[in-house]
DNA sequence: AACTGCGGGTCAT
DNA sequence: ATGACCCGCAGTT
């Protein structure tokens, strides 16, 4: 198709397959000669399309890192998801050993009602389901279609919210605690959170299961320090299946070297749970903490980049990106019900409701975003207009054009630009620089980094979704190099 | 008990 | 027509 398609074609995958070609899982006919399938992404995030073999199991079971649940579209060809969200200790208490609580919501209706009127096991105070705002206000949706020998998955939405324990955590959880109960051994006690500060850090591979495991019922752990370096729970790259350690018996050896090399020397799941501000505002932290920061649009060792977003960001949120001291859960608190109703009603109604568009913020939409939901919408900052004007830039660069219904070329053209920043996987292998130049991503690895203050700047409600689609597709539209990547810039909220 | 997929149905755009 | 969502059913884990 277009030339950056052939150098994609040419590359070595420096895209997810699915996003090599182009289709849209519509499509009447979808791609029959695929000779080369994803790997399984357990945690897609933003518009990207993979495909996979018929024989993954991972695909055939539909599953996702994000508490999907069927939505039905009316179409038996193709099966429909959407996200769930995150449950969230309504107060964003922080637990002792510094982590936050963030839970999977059930999939059943009445199995997370009751959920939801279960306690926060930190602090007592209620546990709020943070629902998916990601597609134009509506829940992130995922599309599994099954055609020949492929199954193909389409993603629509950026997740606007922390990342809940995967199902294979929560299971592995379950489990053991389960286990617990049956031990005679068993204590009440340790079923709560216990601190012991470091105990996860200097595990060699403190994944989740190993955390989960050790921790109280219910618990996703998930490291808070001022160091919201990103990580996956599992494999940020498509490398193995990632998926699979949960089932798998690997242990800490196998998730080392599933671990992506930039995973490694961090402390892992040092996640910023929910930070005081949104977007942009985990950035400067992880930036510059990170030891692989921009890794995703530049060379990893490329300390301009990091600098320069540290500048471009950092002033974005006028706070320290450290945790908790946001107050922000401290206030009084409308119930979680009213909170969301709230939104639904911001969103819901008038113009831009349906859309989904993020409104004008009217003084409570602010209030929204701000305080109750800092990782949605982050409040006009001194950066922005800067920002703004990048980000439109960008989205110019990558000729995006947003589309009601996605076709099949728009969509195709405008991830072929910027794919580049998909597959990770050959990236990091490669480790070269001029791969990115090859690809067409942004020279200035901080427009796309700054992007994340775009929403305040957006104008008006066409321009601020089309920008902002667009820069999604533009800058994480692959998850082969996932969170890392996508993350720390738009991550509002919880997990970096 | 919870998950998962299906499909009838409603509602809003 | 489309998309989001609710609900119940049934099979599975």
């Amino acid at each position: 198709m277009s030339k950056s398609s052939d150098q994609f074609d040419n590359s070595d995958c420096v895209c997810s397959f699915g996003m090599k070609l182009t289709w849209d899982i519509n499509d009447p006919k979808l791609p029959q000669d695929t000779k080369q399938y994803d790997a399984f992404q357990e945690w897609t995030d933003g518009y990207v399309r993979y495909i996979y073999s018929a024989e993954d199991k991972n695909a055939q079971r539909h599953l996702s890192g994000w508490a999907m649940r069927n939505t039905n579209n009316h179409n038996c060809q193709i099966l429909k998801k959407s996200c769930l969200g995150v449950v969230v200790c309504s107060r964003n208490c922080t637990l002792a050993d510094g982590t936050k609580l963030q839970l999977r919501p059930a999939i059943c209706d009445k199995a997370r009602q009751k959920q939801q009127k279960k306690l926060c096991p930190n602090c007592s105070s209620a546990l709020e389901l943070v629902p998916c705002r990601g597609h134009s206000g509506y829940p992130v949706t995922n599309f599994w279609r099954v055609d020949g020998k492929a199954i193909f998955f389409q993603a629509k939405g950026v997740h606007d919210h922390p990342r809940p324990e995967s199902k294979s955590e929560t299971e592995a959880r379950r489990s053991a605690v389960k286990r617990r109960m049956a031990s005679p051994h068993f204590s009440q006690k340790r079923r709560l959170v216990e601190p012991e500060p470091g105990r996860y850090h200097d595990m060699p591979f403190p994944n989740i299961h190993q955390l989960t495991m050790e921790t109280p019922d219910r618990f996703s752990i998930i490291a808070e320090s001022n160091f919201p370096i990103q990580t996956q729970h599992y494999t940020p790259f498509q490398n193995t299946e990632p998926y699979k350690f949960p089932y798998d018996t690997h242990g800490p050896t196998a998730m080392a070297d599933a671990a992506s090399p930039l995973q490694k020397p961090s402390n892992h799941r040092l996640y910023m749970a929910r930070p005081p501000c949104g977007y942009d505002f985990a950035v400067p932290g992880y930036l510059s903490s990170a030891p692989y920061p921009t890794a995703l649009y530049k060379d990893p060792a490329s300390p301009p980049c990091e600098a320069e977003l540290n500048k471009s960001c950092s002033g974005l949120s006028g706070m320290p990106h450290t945790t908790s001291s946001l107050p922000n859960h401290e206030r009084s608190y409308p119930d979680a019900t009213t909170k969301h109703h709230s939104w639904k009603q911001i969103l819901g109604k008038g113009p831009y409701g349906e859309r989904g568009e993020y409104p004008q913020l009217s003084a409570n939409a602010n209030h929204y975003y701000n305080t109750e939901y800092p990782c949605r919408y982050t409040g006009p900052s001194p950066n922005t207009p800067t920002a703004l004007q990048t980000i439109i830039t960008t989205t110019t660069k990558v000729s995006y054009q947003p589309c009601p219904k996605p076709s099949v070329v728009k969509y195709g053209e405008s991830i072929y630009d910027m794919k580049g920043l998909s597959n990770c996987n050959s990236v990091l292998e490669e480790t070269s620089p001029n791969t990115y130049s090859d690809l067409k991503i942004p020279e200035d690895s901080s427009v796309i980094k700054t992007a994340l203050s775009y929403q305040d700047a957006v104008p008006t409600k066409i321009e601020r979704t089309e920008n902002f689609e667009g820069y999604r597709y533009s800058s994480y539209s692959s998850n082969s190099c996932p969170e890392r990547l996508a993350h720390p810039y738009r991550y509002e909220g919880g997990e970096y």
